[in-house]
DNA sequence: AGCACGCCGACT
DNA sequence: GTCGGCGTGCTC
């Protein structure tokens, strides 16, 4: 047999690929994952490609270790994509592609196990009735044994071994007894689906569950096929109606009815052929999801192997976006619906990535980091609140999952849906052109449910009237929040992040509690009596006296989301109050048991930042106060208003959703600033006209591309010294005659557990003479000395 | 990125 | 005399 190499991708900043002997027992396939000797240590690599030759030097060339044989290759298709990413944000290919892959993967030792059906227990409803009495008080290990299989209905066993020794046996013990059964699923194996025979009118007529929960099983090592998914969905489609298929895959029951504006737009992505991206332009509570879920609905109806992807900016949001979906393709195979996310525990994380790369699962929910899983049969993409800055990573690779979304849609053929009351202006700027289509939801869904009306309170004029603020809450803001309590109303306090930690300062002499390994004020945890550095954690205890001058009158600066619960308790008196910020969620455990308070009613006052603004759909807040909103309006990132407009558009929509008339109270000392005005009338598109407007004006993006270099040094000193050097070797590259270079500059926190930061932004009006740009720098990048680190950011959002 | 090698300061 | 600091260089 003749010798076979294989070029490898690795997770190593180099760009090469680098070349093994392989003299495995199974054929390497493009796309497989392999354990190979690196330097020092072991390794799991990708295999790229596999040759007959190999240029390396024969001593030079050493052998794979173990080829991985329980997970199926990589399909072409994704690792184009990793290809792409990985030369548009200028990184090696292992850079992207492994660092996507579930952590069991990357554990040449874990292997094996992957092949090894999964065992799994699932409660039967006897063990429902019979667990919760069965167990002694003291069994405390049992006892949370037991409330994992009631709580979430089956447990694998490998969890249960993690929770107890020997829950094997135990559970062994209660199937006997007829408590849970065995389940037992060939997790390595890839299914496919066998193709349904039932028209889908038998199945409507019947109720019966559409046969998609019918797989065959393969072996391992069976390629997936990569025949377009729409190949199968158009020839179906083209013959019936939406509805009909629609209705197929849905559980039974009544659907919300659409209105018009609903029904255009699955309509029209119902009818994209190939590639469309759509922009689902929807004010707050226009039933945005409704439409992705039709839309899914119609795909996954007309072919029963294809696949939908759903991004959300946020955890925090999956939750009820699973609900929804669950609640409404309840007739999908259980395992169907998986979700991915970083707050997943690693093994349901694998399982989850596993369901999507083999195919069984139909729906992957997830945030940023699922626009990069394995989907062999992704037949749609919807994007929700595409304009959250959440979907950009801001370390390692920092990639946009909606720009790679887009990417993803096009190399497959399938249409894209990005959804958003308030579009990032990228996106509205493509719709302008005529590269995506604008789909419009002008009214909200709830036929009873209006547009809050937004109001401004001029604080100068508050001011000058001699009507005092108490602690930043201003007299209309504590009389609105006062007639909502006796209305029984809810209402909602935002407070606008940026600047607004409390901080720990002295009166006397000025002086104001800063970190000592970064250039930042530490904030001030008034329940831990500790004052924390956000950038590095670093904590101490609240110093008694001023240590510049001695002073014992130190006190709080700044007004956090604490101070303001706590202001608001005597200003407001007999409001209960909660308060949901970072810190609040971290302690209490998750966000979701708090917002579940506010639900309850148990909660007359929100308090909150980002958190409160997104997704929440609060019934009974009818008031929304928004605090020291001004400082984004003169900030130095030109995409601050951007940001703002949006936040508050978002936010105000938390308001009045169910029938109550709702009201928007914002504080602000620029009542005549042309973006508050704009809110005011809830007028996104005269915002996005003027702000795109302003920036063709002044050759901000989306009109030019953007790319950061950002340095790390020992010293400032050496930082902007080496971005120096790097801009003096932009003059040797041909195609940076059409970039235009700025002055390096320090980061805002120049300093950060004691490296110093600086920052050189290049721009082009042309992408692709950026991209050629950055491709000749790197490498002369990496030949120039004196700094710690340094990275370069394409399409960075904060400047 | 890891992990070596390699050359100069304060310590049992 | 060494232990250990991080600068420099390599990994098929």
């Amino acid at each position: 047999m003749s010798q076979m190499f294989v070029r490898v991708a690795l997770d190593h900043p180099l760009p090469t690929l680098f070349d093994y002997r392989c003299e495995t027992e199974a054929v390497p396939q493009p796309g497989m994952l392999v354990s190979v000797p690196f330097g020092k240590r072991m390794v799991v690599g990708l295999v790229c490609e596999v040759a007959a030759h190999s240029e390396v030097p024969e001593d030079r060339l050493r052998s794979v270790d173990n080829l991985c044989t329980a997970c199926p290759p990589l399909s072409a298709q994704w690792l184009e994509l990793a290809a792409f990413a990985a030369d548009y944000y200028q990184r090696g290919l292992g850079e992207v592609a492994l660092p996507a892959l579930p952590q069991a993967l990357r554990d040449a030792s874990r292997w094996t196990r992957l092949l090894a059906p999964e065992e799994r227990y699932r409660l039967l409803p006897a063990g429902r009735d019979a667990l919760p009495d069965a167990l002694p008080a003291r069994a405390s290990a049992l006892r949370r044994l037991a409330d994992e299989l009631v709580s979430a209905g089956c447990l694998s066993a490998a969890d249960a071994r993690a929770l107890h020794p020997k829950a094997v046996a135990t559970l062994d013990a209660w199937r006997e007894k007829g408590w849970v059964q065995l389940e037992v699923i060939e997790a390595a194996a890839v299914s496919i689906p066998v193709p349904t025979t039932a028209s889908t009118e038998e199945t409507e007529a019947t109720g019966a569950t559409p046969p998609v929960g019918t797989h065959a099983t393969k072996s391992a090592t069976t390629t997936i096929a990569t025949e377009s998914p729409m190949a199968a969905a158009q020839s179906t489609l083209d013959t019936q109606s939406p509805n009909a298929s629609i209705d197929a895959v849905q559980a039974s029951g009544a659907l919300p009815v659409l209105t018009d504006e609903q029904s255009a737009a699955v309509s029209a992505i119902h009818d994209a052929h190939g590639f469309a991206a759509y922009l689902l332009h929807g004010v707050t509570g226009s039933g945005k999801t409704e439409v992705y879920l039709r839309a899914l609905a119609a795909l996954l109806a007309v072919d029963p192997t294809a696949q939908a992807l759903v991004l959300v900016p946020e955890i925090n949001l999956t939750p009820q976006f699973e609900a929804a979906f669950r609640a409404r393709f309840a007739a999908l195979d259980e395992g169907a619906i998986v979700t991915l996310h970083s707050g997943l525990a690693e093994g349901e994380r694998a399982r989850n990535w596993f369901a999507a790369h083999t195919g069984r699962a139909r729906i992957v929910l997830g945030t940023r980091l699922a626009v990069l899983a394995s989907l062999p049969r992704l037949a749609i993409i919807c994007v929700d609140e595409e304009h959250d800055p959440a979907y950009k990573q801001q370390e390692g690779l920092r990639y946009s999952a909606r720009d790679l979304a887009i990417w993803r849609a096009k190399q497959l053929g399938i249409p894209v849906v990005l959804g958003s009351a308030t579009p990032s202006l990228e996106s509205w700027w493509q719709a302008d052109q005529g590269r995506y289509k604008r789909l419009t939801l002008a009214r909200r869904a709830v036929a009873d449910a209006t547009l809050p009306a937004v109001k401004l309170i001029d604080l100068e004029d508050e001011r000058r009237r001699g009507r005092a603020s108490t602690e930043g809450l201003s007299g209309p803001l504590i009389a609105a929040l006062k007639a909502r309590l006796e209305r029984g109303e809810q209402s909602l306090v935002f407070l606008n992040r940026r600047g607004y930690a409390p901080q720990l300062a002295c009166d006397a002499c000025g002086w104001v509690a800063g970190c000592p390994r970064c250039s930042a004020y530490v904030v001030l945890h008034k329940p831990e009596r500790a004052l924390r550095c956000h950038h590095c954690g670093w904590e101490s205890r609240i110093p008694r006296a001023c240590p510049e001058c001695g002073n014992v009158d130190i006190a709080p600066l700044g007004r956090g989301t604490q101070r303001v619960e706590e202001t608001l308790a005597t200003v407001v008196p007999g409001a209960r109050v909660l308060r949901i910020d970072a810190d609040s969620t971290r302690r209490k455990g998750s966000a979701q048991a708090l917002f579940s308070d506010v639900h309850a009613g148990e909660v007359d006052i929100l308090v909150g930042t980002q958190m409160v603004a997104k997704g929440h759909d609060f019934r009974r807040v009818s008031l929304v106060g928004v605090l020291n909103a001004d400082m984004a309006l003169f900030s130095h990132d030109f995409r601050a208003g951007e940001r703002l407009f949006a936040q508050l558009m978002q936010v105000s929509g938390r308001a009045g959703r169910a029938g109550l008339p709702g009201e928007v109270l914002v504080q602000t000392r620029y009542p005549r600033h042309a973006l508050y005005h704009a809110l005011a009338r809830h007028d996104y598109i005269g915002f996005a006209n003027a702000t795109l407007a302003e920036r063709r004006d002044a050759h901000l993006p989306p009109f030019v591309y953007q790319a950061m270099l950002r340095a790390e040094g020992r010293t400032l000193e050496a930082a902007l010294a080496f971005l120096q050097q790097a801009a003096e070797a932009l003059h040797e590259i041909p195609a940076a005659e059409r970039v235009t270079v700025y002055d390096a500059v320090p980061l805002t926190i120049v300093k950060v557990m004691h490296v110093h930061r600086a920052q050189l932004l290049i721009e082009s009006a042309s992408r692709a003479a950026l991209q050629a740009t950055l491709r000749a720098w790197q490498s002369m990048l990496r030949t120039l000395k004196g700094v710690l680190r340094w990275s370069i950011e394409v399409d960075p959002l904060d400047i």
